[in-house]
DNA sequence: AACATTTATATGCTTTTACGCATCCATGTG
DNA sequence: CACATGGATGCGTAAAAGCATATAAATGTT
């Protein structure tokens, strides 16, 4: 069985990732002008970025996702769902009810 | 005020997390030409991009780090301290933590 | 409605740099 | 010594970062 899980380096492959990246944008209510602005980098470059027509280094990728208020970091693939949770539970408004512990999220099922 | 918290796109910058990444190399036992080899990428890249030399692209992150177990997750500055508690609760102590039987995992740890 | 104006995103082009190949410098080990 | 094993460096090439400009979609004004 050839087992090519999504590892290539393809846009496909970090599309998600900076598709959370745009979504989070959006939600801080800001224009790639604006995010470029506060990052210090040009707009079309965040335009490239957020469509995979690059593969955005990591410096720019900590910069940007840090002025959105995230931080990236390297959870072990066990811990994964924990935290999905854990977020999911925080950026949930006004309805907290008992969460399970763990879901079935959607990374790459 | 100047509240030019390091953010620039220096080495230093990007230094810390790969630091990460170097660690987890070693803990699984892997040289530079090893981990190269698991995600097909030449030795000398991988010295380049943990000594800090080069801003790694986002891709290249991703192999690099799914091939150690480990998952790039943006995560919301508030929550940072919770996933860190997280991540140290579960590496405490040799004795196998109750896995998630989701968590996919498909190379040998 | 048509036309201008502002705002948001995309595209062409140049400079800089990540990536990849080969090579080289260590430090073992028989 | 020969010969591994782990890591670093010079160099060419493809691609990311940056600048200016173009297109798109709203927004306003007569």
């Amino acid at each position: 069985m050839e087992m090519t899980l999504g590892m290539n380096r393809s846009p496909a492959a970090r599309t998600v990732w900076l598709q959370g990246l745009k979504e989070a944008r959006k939600a801080c209510g800001l224009s790639q002008a604006g995010l470029g602005a506060k990052v210090g980098l040009p707009q079309s470059h965040i335009s490239r970025i957020e469509s995979g027509a690059v593969d955005v280094g990591l410096s720019t990728l900590l910069e940007i996702s840090r002025s959105l208020g995230l931080e990236p970091i390297a959870v072990p693939r066990v811990l994964v769902p924990a935290v999905r949770s854990l977020m999911r539970a925080d950026s949930r408004d006004g309805s907290p009810p008992p969460r399970p512990a763990y879901a079935l999220e959607d990374e790459r099922a």
